[in-house]
DNA sequence: GGAGATACGATACACTGTGTTTCATAACTT
DNA sequence: AAGTTATGAAACACAGTGTATCGTATCTCC
């Protein structure tokens, strides 16, 4: 499987680690642009070739911090997702976006020039696709959907977080639910049919 | 006022024209990260340093593309906008989107370097503020709500660009009506008393 | 239509940031 | 302890930006 166990070099983890606080550090100091790979690299007390051992790029190194933080959060909302509380599922995120908001502000930051949609786009449709189907008289083909209820709802975070992330995790869950996952469902799903209680 | 009739040299004119189709012509044909100042100017038969003297980067010339478009848009919407028929307005604007398909591929191709949404937000809270009020008991406060519907509608009409502008623009109204203009009112707007049969 | 103003083209230049290469040295693995 | 591999340092080529200068062409306004 995917977790084969491949020992790291010591090395190689520390090194990693340190690219990945300093750019971190960095990007909470003076945004996103305004940071080069030198930056980092001498923050990191590491050697400027050796960042481009390990990335290719600046967005890359974002792009891993990305991948951890949203396995996390995956293994937080479990199985269950979507299917039948929206708002608690919404709730969840927002809690972990508080939890971990110097990471999510780095990753808004950099959210230009990495695709964080994309990424989570694929999620979020295979979740949906769980527990609805595409509606056959639907106003908007499910594609166009997907992409609304993620953009949205990175829009929403980003807000919140921008705001000090005043509404309670509970209300943003709510008001998810409301703004966002019910109309979409409404616009192109219905609820699938259970196979199995005959 | 604004409109003071200030005479502008003939050759002014048309460089900032040739510039902007240039600008137009090489970011549909290589994207916009592609397209480096030297060859808008060499596109456009105008020397480098020149390009400097009316715009002072690759963004402030897109933002001058920007700014004809929503002139236009605005005037097209008109005084009405948000007020009764938020499906009619919506596809007015899609309509208008069909209609300069090339510009607004262009503006979202470099939507990562201008900020649209801000720009777009001032329009949309005002006009929503002259038919609704903040509700009291409101799930979000109105900034949320409003950059929730700017975001989201700009996604929306992303999605419809890229989709070969399929569904029709009276579908796409009625869709951006359903899943964003009235989830949006649902969650931080009521509407505003009229002044007169109090 | 002509004088004065101003925009333009061409060229050279300084500067910043990226990404690659090389080689000696240090740190890790087994 | 021996062998493997990552690292640091430095030099380099390269692309793109933004500025300065100056002679020439074009426009405006009277």
């Amino acid at each position: 499987m995917s977790g084969a166990a491949v020992k790291v070099d010591a090395r190689v983890r520390r090194t990693r680690r340190r690219l990945q606080d300093a750019l971190v550090a960095l990007v909470l100091e003076r945004g996103y642009e305004a940071v080069t790979i030198r930056d980092v690299a001498e923050r990191a007390d590491v050697g400027y070739a050796t960042f481009f051992r390990h990335y290719a790029s600046k967005e890359a190194l974002l792009l891993d911090l990305l991948e951890g933080l949203l396995g996390d959060l995956m293994s937080l909302l479990g199985p269950t997702l979507v299917d039948d509380d929206a708002s608690r599922d919404g709730a969840t995120v927002f809690a972990h976006v508080r939890q971990h908001a110097d990471l999510y502000r780095v990753l808004i930051a950099g959210h230009r020039h990495v695709d964080l949609v994309s990424r989570a786009g694929e999620v979020a449709a295979a979740s949906l696709l769980r527990a609805f189907e595409p509606a056959p008289d639907a106003l908007l083909p499910p594609a166009a959907a997907v992409n609304h209820l993620v953009r949205s709802f990175l829009a929403l975070i980003e807000w919140w977080l921008d705001a000090g992330m005043d509404p309670s995790p509970e209300r943003m869950g709510a008001a998810f639910e409301v703004m966002i996952m019910r109309p979409v469902r409404a616009v192109a799903f219905r609820r699938r049919e259970r196979g199995g209680t005959s």
